[in-house]
DNA sequence: CGAGCTTGCTACATAATGTGTAGCGTATGA
DNA sequence: TCATACGCTACACATTATGTAGCAAGCTCG
């Protein structure tokens, strides 16, 4: 057996999330999320003007998957669980800061 | 540590990295090419069957973008800007157990 | 040499997914 | 009552992915 990776591949939670993730608007929504809740025509503006078909979708994942809630008075926001999966993702940030950099150079 | 979301978005580096990683198959075949060099059809496996159209664009998005090297005698592989990106997508794993694990309970 | 294999990769028809725009029904405030 | 903002839907059009077949180049082995 090849796989020495750790366990069945498709299975695996770190597949289910990387799936999620890859869904276009995903990890974008997470990202704007993150600075509060908002309205979903709020969000469709910090989105950059995603279509609502497509925030609907994707909210409708998101709660799903419990990463959002939406029976908040203000409108969205994320879930306890939403928001340390977010903040996962600040490393990201700082990496993309010097991956920019020396592509920068290129391009 | 909150993240502050300031400046215009479409050009700042952590919102290229969340186009990219958005794209469908691109987190997948990072985390898979972190088991080691693969060759084209050896990658196509790993990721269960992905057409080989989508494959060949995506290796030459990753090629453009520096986390990947084909020059090598074994094949595609990570190169170092590479990996240093898929390292931090280990805790990503550690949080997608959990994940699964409290959404089981209502599923 | 030459048959058989694997390699990276392309072509192209079909299916799936996303976009853009208009607008509905409800709530809220003036 | 009228205007406005809300969440959300409908649907035609565009973009993107899939599946399958197959090519040209490079082994390898008799």
């Amino acid at each position: 057996m090849t796989i020495v990776v750790t366990g069945a591949a498709s299975t695996r939670p770190i597949m289910q999330l990387i799936d999620l993730l890859g869904s276009k608007w995903i990890m974008r929504i997470l990202w704007e999320m993150n600075s509060g809740p908002c309205t979903f025509r709020e969000l469709q503006d910090r989105c950059g003007g995603i279509s609502p078909t497509m925030i609907n979708n994707r909210m409708k994942d998101l709660i799903a998957e419990n990463l959002v809630d939406k029976d908040s008075p203000n409108g969205y926001q994320l879930t306890d669980l939403g928001k340390e999966l977010v903040i996962l993702f600040s490393p990201l940030n700082q990496w993309a800061e010097q991956w920019v950099e020396k592509r920068g150079i290129n391009s």
